[in-house]
DNA sequence: CGGTATTTTGATTTAGCTCAACAGACGTGG
DNA sequence: CCACGTCTGTTGAGCTAAATCAAAATACCG
């Protein structure tokens, strides 16, 4: 794999600040659903979170357990993960700050139906799902939101089943690489850097495929100068033309 | 296929009453979302919606059409396919009565992202969506439901991924028997009948594989008298072993 | 009864999986 | 700073599930 730089991922830092409440809610203050609040409410809603750091790679709950918590990311990310019968793992989503986690319409004989893994190091807010309906309740442009990002992800997942189901291996690697790049990815020298440490199995699981294949299909990006990677990170050098091979036919 | 009766299905009669928003909508009354509403709520709500009855095979909207209207199923079976550019379907979803359809969030900018064609005659309500959004807002118990369902929805959506991710066909076309049956089947004497006309292709596409393939599996069944089927009708007769089936290993 | 759409079945091909070995990269502790 | 062990990624070979291609058989429709 010729010439590999060092690592050129950034890690989320907590340096200095802690992860609390106050602090991150507030500075960040764009967590998508509470958009519309005042300053007021904002500080009302904002006390009914709890906010707790992970280190990288700790499940913050796991598929089965009891579904109590709305959780959102303030820093880092976090990685949605189905685990099969005969151990295969299914990647279903990667959340970026902002965004939130776990059913928010549970009752209390919901169980979660995925794991949920910090991804790097994270700060992660929680709410009780009784409460986090007291403020949809309370504040209707919160629950019209909630409901905007799940017919949102209703979509994608559709277009994931749509891919799945009728494309090769070869085009889902590529649209998936087009997809984090617009999520995630942040202008570098090395070209569009996706900003997660993202292993080949983690792609593979996106994909539905093996790590092995996976393997192979990215050196052949590589070989066509689509993309740069190395061990956990990937930047994209050629958007339009890996855009291209997913939709081409 | 040895001995084949007549077509068991019942085709939904409209016979007699019109398609009608007065006669349907407070008939059958309980479109999942509109549970809460008192008699009157109802009333005027209902008053948004216009009624339209469909033959069976008829296009409802085409996917890429813009996006204004939010549709509820009636009396009749409505599929959500995707096409694909080379020319394959997805069929991403099965409504029965009661059941809405299209994005409820959808602004101007949004098209539909799935074909809506009926499965059988059909008969079908519409509002537009800035008046669904109004009923939202004067009802905030509507909105709750449609999170309620599309919560659901995302979380089908997801198992679906991980089955087509993870599972030979045999075991996804299990499965859909299976969930087909709870949804759509009656008590028959032939087994737990699924009433929908329901063709080899149709259940390829929910399951992503080919019609061949499904066609090979659906004998297997058959020889292992877990179910009794006919040119576009499928009866369940071994629920528990199919899936065991879908689940097994 | 003839025509069309659906379903079945067979034969062949192939994309992608699995198994296996190896090679780089990273981290750690001496 | 180097040596070692452990992950992660690469590459090869063979195998298999399922696709595709092709044809016949069956069911439905007027």
């Amino acid at each position: 794999m010729s010439d590999k730089q060092e690592v050129p991922l950034n890690s989320p830092s907590m340096e200095g600040h802690h992860c609390t409440v106050g602090l991150r809610l507030e500075k960040l203050g764009m967590v998508q659903f509470f958009q519309g609040l005042t300053e007021q409410q904002l500080h009302s809603v904002n006390s009914k979170f709890t906010a707790n750091h992970y280190e990288r790679g700790v499940t913050i709950y796991r598929q089965g357990d009891p579904a109590t918590m709305l959780r959102v990311v303030v820093v880092g990310s976090v990685k949605l993960v189905s685990h099969t019968m005969d151990g295969n793992d299914v990647l279903l989503d990667m959340l970026q700050p902002g965004e939130f986690f776990g059913n928010p319409m549970a009752d209390s004989k919901h169980v979660y139906s995925e794991t949920a893994e910090t991804q790097t190091s994270a700060c992660i807010l929680s709410i009780r799902l009784s409460d986090f309906r007291e403020v949809m309740n309370g504040y209707p442009s919160v629950a019209m939101s909630v409901l905007d990002i799940t017919t949102d992800r209703l979509n994608e997942s559709r277009q994931r089943i749509q891919h799945l189901s009728r494309l090769p291996v070869k085009k889902r690697i590529a649209h998936i690489l087009v997809t984090l790049g617009n999520k995630f990815g942040e202008k570098h020298r090395l070209g569009l850097l996706i900003q997660l440490p993202l292993s080949r199995k983690d792609l593979a699981d996106m994909a539905g495929t093996s790590a092995e294949t996976t393997s192979r299909i990215m050196s052949q990006f590589q070989d066509e100068d689509l993309i740069t990677s190395g061990r956990q990170w990937i930047a994209i050098n050629n958007k339009p033309d890996l855009l291209r091979i997913s939709a081409e036919d």
